[in-house]
DNA sequence: AAGTGATATGTTAGCGATAACAAAGGTGAT
DNA sequence: ATCACCTTTGTTATCGCTAACATATCACTT
């Protein structure tokens, strides 16, 4: 910056105020400096720039995985909020993993988000305690936390696997079966079981039956095995309800192979509406999440957030609940 | 800082070092400053740290969309490569577009990586000259630039494509269509409308068949309504080449809906080997490219170059071809 | 002409860590 | 007992920038 203050012929400050926006400057001034930053190809150091001004610009977002639309449409909704504020979206991503959650957590922070997105609610006792002593805004998304850290912006999966349970029931299905994986390493996928669960109970419908295969978050290959056990176990089930549109469509596609009529031999529905689900023939039922609304409402609490703790206001803990809808389709 | 080393009675030095590994330092006194670490939350500065050692400990990568397996295989390609060497991966999405990749680069050059990584070989004016000016290795991925900026890791989207032209002609397939999207803003679909133009030609196939639809990356449904006008504009055609799997499967769901026996009535066939790909009845034609090996050599190579660097070695500039292969399947 | 206020620029002192060197303490050989 | 050498810890001086305050300049008023 020096360099460019030489050959500008002014003071290092007045470089650093040309670079940045709102201060006053002469236009020749900054016209100089713009000059000579161009033939210099000189570029802004921001670590240094963020250790001196206590403001590093950016916000922390974890989400389980790169590969999904869902998740990607909320990191758009984050971007989106963030634009124009100066803010910029770090993505992390913790493989549906709470342990990897937990180095991630650490290591953006050693960076100093000024705010800080994680998904779902459940982390490690010490990625907790990270967040707890955060000393910046947390939010967490996708979910609503029993305990939340802080601000949450979610809806509830196991409610909304409800709702998609007694749209089926309504529908006449009565042998309603669950695809899911393995573990509870997928939270959401694990809350949704839950909903099915208690939403059969409450119908007193008594048998569930439900499939765990493969390590979550399944695909559609594993979709498909699955649904092949499901009519093994239990050749009389009437509807498979999957833990997402994913692995629906990989049971969809099993059916096809088999030749059986979807939905007369048997109804499928999936979770998360994803494109596919529009778009495979037939159509799939699913539940739609707000996805991107669930990342815009996120980026704009945590703007609010900040701009409380900058102010130095108490900012009160909140909870912003996202929507969710059953859209019926031809699967069912 | 100050205040665990207070706590644990040793100077900010030595709790430096405590927190990095490679000192030396005695077992008692480490354990000390992890316990006053502990209790009192503390969360090393990195940007503090990076300033006063020039080391940010991240690598840059810039990726068109979060939302598409094949770059999400390559970023865990990186990671994995990554692991161990103390570097992190630092993700930027360019939605497809070379303005938003011009931001980003500066916006991660400000912050110092110790390398970068950008998919495709175009870039704006100013971009390119940032790349050239960075001081730090760039790889640039998923192409084959004819004026790269160092180093390369890629295959050529163009000859893929042409192979997979001459795959179809080979099964006796003549009037092959080609469906895209409307611009060159994906440069990647851009070289593999070129290289069925050019195999076309090629065969000595003089009638090409290119219909034009939708913003890249086009989508499942843009592929259907792609396919529509393709049988409208040329009834005759006989197999539709799709510029990814997602427009290839939406193309296929058309055929579908219209009760049109794929590949009798009209072959399809993708690119990039999704999962849609081998799960949909019927499977998919592709062309498999290997997302993961590119991450993972361009990881390997980018370790390298700054390890050579570091040791103030001139780094050759390396170009590393990957292997693509036509995959086939159902659908043609 | 002196005073007032707005605008533009410079000066100084850190931000929180680490590099580089210095010093203290301990070990074993002679 | 002395010396050389290694391990462990401390001291000092930055890293590259910006906050906060100080100063200079100019237009305009009274």
């Amino acid at each position: 910056m020096s360099d460019v203050a030489r050959k500008a012929g002014v003071s290092t400050m007045t470089v650093s105020r040309a670079l940045r926006d709102g201060a006053s400057i002469a236009s020749g001034t900054r016209e100089k400096i713009m000059k000579a930053v161009e033939q210099l190809g000189y570029v802004l150091d921001q670590s240094a720039g963020s250790l001196s001004s206590k403001r590093t610009g950016f916000v922390a977002a974890l989400v389980p995985s790169l590969n999904n639309s869902n998740f990607a449409d909320t990191a758009r909704g984050l971007t989106d909020a963030l634009q124009g504020s100066g803010l910029q979206l770090l993505l992390g991503y913790t493989d549906y993993s709470i342990e990897k959650e937990e180095e991630l957590i650490e290591s953006m922070l050693r960076r100093r988000p000024e705010a800080i997105v994680v998904t779902g609610g459940k982390h490690t006792l010490r990625g907790r305690k990270l967040l707890d002593n955060a000393g910046v805004p947390v939010i967490e998304t996708w979910d609503l936390p029993p305990k939340p850290v802080r601000h949450v912006v979610g809806f509830s999966n196991a409610e909304a696997a409800e709702a998609l349970v007694k749209y089926l029931y309504g529908r006449g299905y009565r042998k309603i079966g669950f695809i899911g994986g393995t573990s509870n390493r997928d939270t959401r996928g694990a809350d949704r079981r839950l909903g099915y669960e208690r939403a059969m109970a409450a119908l007193g419908l008594k048998d569930t039956r439900i499939i765990s295969f493969g390590t979550p978050p399944i695909s559609m290959k594993q979709g498909g095995e699955a649904l092949a056990r499901l009519v093994e176990q239990w050749p009389d089930v009437e509807a498979a309800i999957c833990v997402s549109d994913l692995s629906a469509f990989g049971a969809l596609t099993e059916c096809q192979r088999r030749k059986w009529p979807v939905p007369k031999r048997i109804a499928i529905a999936g979770f998360g509406d994803f494109e596919i689900s529009s778009c495979s023939h037939p159509t799939i039922t699913t539940v739609g999440v707000n996805c991107y609304d669930i990342g815009r409402q996120a980026g704009e609490l945590l703007l609010r957030a900040i701009e409380g703790e900058r102010a130095h206001k108490s900012v009160a803990a909140e909870t912003v609940m996202t929507d969710y809808e059953v859209i019926a389709r031809e699967s069912t």
